[in-house]
DNA sequence: CTAAAATTTGACAGGATTAGTAGGGTATCG
DNA sequence: CGATACCCTACTAATCCTGTCAAATTTTAG
C-alpha cells in the first residue's frame, strides 16, 4: 500500500458523484470540470473504480458515472486499496530493493557483521515489523473514513447550503 | 504529506540505530549492509534525518550516526513528514494539477455548472474536506507508534534472542 | 609529524517507476 | 447520421531510487 494524490483525486470524484446521486449519471467531464483536474486521468482513476464494482458507467448522450454503493460501505481504505495499491512497494513480504554493489566494506572482511544469512533474516525481521506496525494502524484508521463521513464534513464546512441537493441513492 | 518506501527506509534505520545504541557511532555503508539498501540513498535519508535532530553524525574512521533522541520520543509521524513530506501534493490548500485545456466540452455553454469562481470554491470545499478528513486521523495514528513500540515489535517477532543487546541510550 | 584509512558530505548521471497527457476507437441516444 | 460520452492504448514528463565519483574531515598507523 502507498498513499499518493491519486486516493484524494479519486475520493473527491467519489464525494461529487455522491453529492449528485439520484439525479442521473454524471460525465467525467462534468466531474473534471467541477473538481479542476484532467479528464484523462480522472478517466482512468474512474475505470479502476468501475472495474472494482464502486462506480457504474453508462455510455451515450446523458450518459456518465453513478455510485454503485452506499457511501456508508464505501472506506478510505478500499480507494487507497484500489488506485495506490497496485506496486509491489509496502507488499508485507518486500525489503526494499536489493542493491548489487556496495561502497564502503572494501576487501577486508568486519568480523561484526555476520554471514550472509543472517543479515538477510535479521533485515527481514526489522523490514516486517516496521511494515506490520504501520501497515496495521494505517489500514485500521483508513477503514474508519467512509463515504458518508467525508459528505458530511463538506457540509459542515459549506455551512449547509450546498449547490446540489444533499440524497443519497438506495 | 505523501507515503512511500522512503518512511520505512528511514524507520528501519533508526531501528537499526535503537537496537546498537549504547555501542557507538554505526556507519551508514554497516547499516545499508545490513539493512540490504543502497547506500547513498540511505545517506541521503539520513542527512534529512539529521537536520531534523533524530541522529548525530560523526566523521573519520570509528564514526557514523548515532540516534540523537530517546526512541520513546521519535514517532512514526515524524519520520513520515521529515522523509516524506516535502512535496506539494497531500499540502492542505492543493487543489490538484490545473488542467491547460478541456476536451470533451465543446464550444456550446452548458447550463448547470455555475460561475468559475464558484467552481473553485466548491472543489475547494471538497478537496479540503477530503484532506482533512484523512490528515487528521492519519497524522493522529502514525503519532502513535514511536520508534521503540517498533523495537518491541521486532523483538517479539525475534522471539528474544537478538545479536545485539537491546539497550537504549539516555 | 606525516600519511593513509575511514567516514560523512555533496553532486551528478542514469534507469525504473509513477503522474499526467494525447488521441483514436466504440457504444448509445436523438 | 451525428453528437455525446465511455473506453483503450501509447506516449511524455516528473519523481524516485541507485551507482559512482570526488572533496572534506577525523582518527589511526608509521
Amino acid at each position: 500500500m502507498k498513499l499518493s494524490t491519486r486516493s484524494t483525486y479519486g475520493m473527491r470524484a467519489l464525494v461529487e458523484l455522491a453529492l449528485t446521486s439520484g439525479r442521473g449519471p454524471v460525465s467525467a467531464a462534468l466531474i473534471a470540470k467541477r473538481q479542476n483536474l484532467s479528464v484523462a486521468y480522472l478517466e482512468q482513476l474512474l475505470h479502476r473504480l468501475k472495474r472494482q464494482g464502486l462506480v457504474s458507467s453508462f455510455r451515450g448522450p446523458q450518459g456518465g458515472y453513478v455510485l454503485a454503493k452506499d457511501p456508508r460501505q464505501i472506506t478510505m481504505a478500499e480507494v487507497v486499496r484500489i488506485l495506490d495499491g497496485t506496486n509491489s512497494a509496502w507488499n508485507g513480504a518486500d525489503l526494499g530493493a536489493v542493491p548489487k554493489d556496495r561502497r564502503g566494506s572494501g576487501p577486508r572482511a568486519r568480523a561484526r557483521e555476520g554471514s550472509a544469512k543472517e543479515v538477510h533474516r535479521h533485515a527481514q525481521r526489522i523490514a516486517r515489523a516496521v511494515w506490520r506496525c504501520v501497515h496495521e494502524r494505517l489500514t485500521q484508521s483508513l477503514s474508519a473514513v467512509t463515504l458518508q463521513d467525508l459528505c458530511e464534513e463538506v457540509r459542515a464546512e459549506a455551512g449547509e447550503p450546498l449547490d446540489h441537493r444533499y440524497v443519497f441513492h438506495i
